[in-house]
DNA sequence: CACTTTGGTAAGGGTAATTCTGGGAC
DNA sequence: GGTCCCAGAATTACCCTTACCAAAGT
């Protein structure tokens, strides 16, 4: 359990201008915080300005709670940038701790927003993902003592995190393929793997064993089956009845494949149009079943297996959707679905202001609405609806919803349009739910893994790699420059710093979702290379994407090129940065932390193995000059933009490779310049220009695939846990017929695009 | 020996995506 | 009359929860 200050877990401390994190030779992190607003020192100051705050993983006497540091900075006056910091501080073990990595997670935040900050690691999560319930009272008890989980299918960062699990798993043991685990170990000798790998997943325990089974289970996902397969799935079915094992082992499928697909073959089965005595059964059958009326509305509780079986000429699925996207709707009256329907959905969705699309009541929202022909049916007009939005798989659900709602507003002035496209991010409301409210989150990612099996014990501090500057609405803009976020007291806005960001290949050739893993980011588009541009979004302008269109896709391949993002959305600089650059990247909340940055993986870049930055480096971007620069450089890109773009904004991304971080080893006081765009005619970061700040400006600060800090040398990369960009097997081995588990972290050999996307990940 | 925990199978409701089909426009 | 396009219907591979069971552990 962390331990702040003394015994409390809350202490305000003197007002301060930045923190500086480190961590020490024991893996505790160290809070600094400077008492004035005098410059900081140096690391090897002799001054002791620092309040230290101690977190450390070892002390167990306070359960599993999270390892969350919340910091609550408040202005202490509109004049005054200083803040009142104050940090609550709480750690979680997982449960099993063995071989298994801890998260230390950091939050700084404004403190009118403090109770919507919760910690992200969530004590109620190991307790489901740790039960094996399977039982009606398991899960009554569990709700009733107020646990809550996750179900229906899961999210990509749930396969993630999953995923990452496996391969921490995997390699404390030094077991190169899960399938050993999974189809070839005895139970005893995989004891404890499904609660392992569970950690951090707010599932069932079952719900992890079924899942993992099916992604590496190599019968699975085989594809449609051939007339021949299915001539021999009914001379087995006939054979071994209803022991599925055993039919899919003889076919070569899984025993849930073959079960399935017995469903849907019955030799009775009609298939085609329904006749009027077909749809006259189905009703009657429905009616009878479910003791309900003709003209009643019935979409739930209906044994379709007992419908098909009395229908007779069709399967419990034609049964299914007949009645529920046609029959039911017909019976009771209902009315044709119109374009004017299609918008009242988007926009009574986007009123439920629900995050997750998970999070949509469909019975509620198709009842009364007689054009609605059922719930189920709703939720497939609004999948095809979804599909309007070219990339809508890749944004995020609140994003989608602004997508749809231009789309459509853009479709009524300009009939005919079908896809969404914005150019200037004029779409793009300036501000996030939270606007209104300061908001400053940090959070960073420890990991630890003790270790029997590693040649040393290893403490790893995974840097933040993003911050986010999300909404400020009408008071003066924080001021930005590459390397330092100054917080200007009054101002709205949000910061987070994210464990990483990834380059996702879209469905368009050289266009790419930058993602995090809070599915937070803007809408920028590359236009130039080798310092390459992003300049324009093809998609929901919105705080929450990023789309990232290269010109010269191989660009994103060779690390050694910088990279510059230009975002077209209110106020925006996005650039990626090496580890230790991002502790200069945050006046109020400064990260430092002594020690080598390695490369995380990927592209097998030479190792870094000292720290490229001296601290002095890092200090002098406190400076209150360096704040004012800040502003400039801010401004310079916003007006350069605002000659171009409606918004005037301008997002920088920058991707220090290896070579230039070696370069920069050398040259440090030259860093700077590299952030510098010269087809936007901005001047060099060093010349300041008097312009005037601009308001809603939003930071992103990301770093390079270097972007790991860690306390010991020999930390290995891939002991790191990876957030966002493991690549889920099943949408793997089958390409390969391997089993690879996040084979992200393999060679960059492959010229596919799978590796693409992988070499341009980022951690 | 009773009870609990753990690991597993089968049934069936459901989703997401593709394929098919019919009608309208040209 | 032919062809193309598109929306809706139908289909289906795959996913998920639940119920239930059995072996192992306590």
């Amino acid at each position: 359990m962390s331990t702040v200050e003394e015994e409390s877990d809350t202490v305000t401390v003197e007002t301060v201008n930045s923190v500086t994190l480190t961590q020490d030779t024991e893996g505790n992190l160290i809070l600094h915080c400077p008492q004035n607003e005098a410059e900081v020192d140096s690391e090897d100051s002799t001054e002791p300005p620092h309040k230290r705050l101690c977190l450390s993983e070892d002390d167990q006497s306070l359960d599993d709670s999270t390892p969350c540091i919340s910091v609550v900075a408040v202005p202490i006056s509109e004049n005054d940038q200083s803040f009142e910091v104050t940090m609550t501080a709480t750690t979680e073990v997982a449960e099993d701790e063995i071989n298994e990595g801890t998260v230390t997670q950091i939050q700084i935040l404004q403190n009118e927003q403090l109770d919507e900050i919760s910690p992200v690691g969530n004590e109620e999560v190991s307790a489901v993902s740790q039960a094996w319930f399977t039982t009606k009272e398991d899960k009554d008890s569990l709700t009733n003592k107020g646990h809550k989980w996750k179900q229906g299918m899961w999210s990509k960062e749930e396969i993630d995190i999953l995923m990452s699990n496996i391969e921490r798993y995997l390699k404390a043991r030094g077991i190169k393929d899960a399938t050993e685990i999974i189809f070839e170990m005895s139970k005893d000798e995989r004891k404890d793997f499904y609660r392992t790998i569970a950690w951090g997943l707010n599932r069932p325990l079952f719900a992890v064993y079924r899942r993992v089974l099916r992604m590496y289970d190599d019968r699975n996902h085989v594809g449609k089956y051939t007339p021949e397969e299915i001539e021999k799935l009914k001379e087995l079915r006939v054979k071994h009845g209803n022991d599925w094992a055993t039919i899919g082992a003889a076919l070569g499928r899984s025993a849930s494949s073959v079960k399935d697909r017995c469903r849907l073959m019955k030799d009775t089965c009609n298939t085609g149009k329904w006749t009027e005595k077909e749809e006259k059964r189905l009703a009657e059958v429905v009616h009878e079943l479910t003791s309900t009326e003709p003209g009643d509305i019935v979409t739930q509780g209906v044994s379709w297996a007992a419908v098909a079986e009395r229908v007779g000429t069709r399967s419990e699925k034609q049964c299914r959707s007949k009645w529920l996207n046609y029959l039911n709707w017909k019976q009771s009256g209902g009315t044709e679905w119109t374009k004017e329907d299609e918008i009242n959905l988007i926009l009574r969705i986007a009123e439920l202001e629900v995050s997750d699309e998970n999070d949509i009541n469909w019975d509620l929202l198709a009842e009364g609405w007689s054009s609605v022909r059922s719930p189920q049916w709703l939720r497939s007009k609004w999948w095809t609806i979804k599909r309007q939005i070219a990339n809508h798989k890749d944004v995020s659900f609140p994003v989608l919803i602004k997508g749809l709602k231009q789309l459509h507003e853009n479709q009524k002035n300009n009939p005919g349009q079908q896809l969404l496209e914005n150019k200037s991010g004029s779409g793009l409301p300036n501000t996030n739910p939270s606007s209104g409210v300061q908001h400053v989150q940090i959070r960073v990612a420890r990991l630890e893994e003790n270790t029997s099996n590693a040649p040393s014990p290893m403490a790893a501090l995974q840097i933040p790699v993003q911050i986010t500057h999300v909404s400020s609405t009408d008071s003066p803009a924080a001021t930005v420059d590459s390397g330092t976020i100054t917080l200007n007291s009054g101002t709205l806005q949000t910061f987070e710093i994210l464990p990483s960001f990834h380059l996702q290949p879209t469905g368009t050739p050289g266009t790419y979702l930058l993602q995090t893993s809070s599915s937070q980011g803007l809408p920028v588009t590359l236009t130039t290379s080798p310092t390459m541009t992003l300049t324009a979004a093809a998609a929901p302008a919105s705080p929450e994407q990023i789309i990232v269109h290269a010109l010269s896709p191989e660009h994103l391949l060779n690390t050694s090129d910088n990279v510059t993002v230009q975002c077209h959305t209110p106020s925006v600089i996005i650039r990626t940065v090496a580890a230790e650059e991002i502790s200069s990247s945050v006046t109020q909340a400064e990260l430092t932390v002594d020690s080598d940055i390695q490369s995380a993986h990927l592209t097998d870049p030479p190792t870094l193995e000292t720290n490229t930055f001296p601290d002095d480096i890092h200090q002098s971007k406190l400076s209150d000059q360096q704040s004012a620069y800040n502003e400039d450089e801010a401004s310079k890109f916003s007006s350069r933009n605002s000659s171009e773009l409606m918004d005037g904004v301008m997002v920088r991304t920058e991707e220090i490779s290896d070579a230039s971080l070696k370069q920069e080893e050398d040259t440090q006081s030259d860093l700077p310049s590299t952030y510098v765009t010269e087809d936007l005619g901005s001047p060099a970061i060093e010349e300041q220009v008097d312009q005037p700040t601009i308001d809603d400006e939003t930071v992103l600060i990301v770093p390079s695939s270097h972007g790991f800090i860690q306390t010991t040398d020999d930390i290995d990369s891939e002991s790191v846990l990876p957030l966002t960009t493991l690549t889920d097997p099943i949408l793997q081995h089958h390409g390969d017929g391997s089993h690879i588990i996040g084979s992200s972290l393999g060679s960059p050999d492959s010229e596919d695009s799978k590796d693409v996307e992988d070499l341009v990940s980022c951690h």
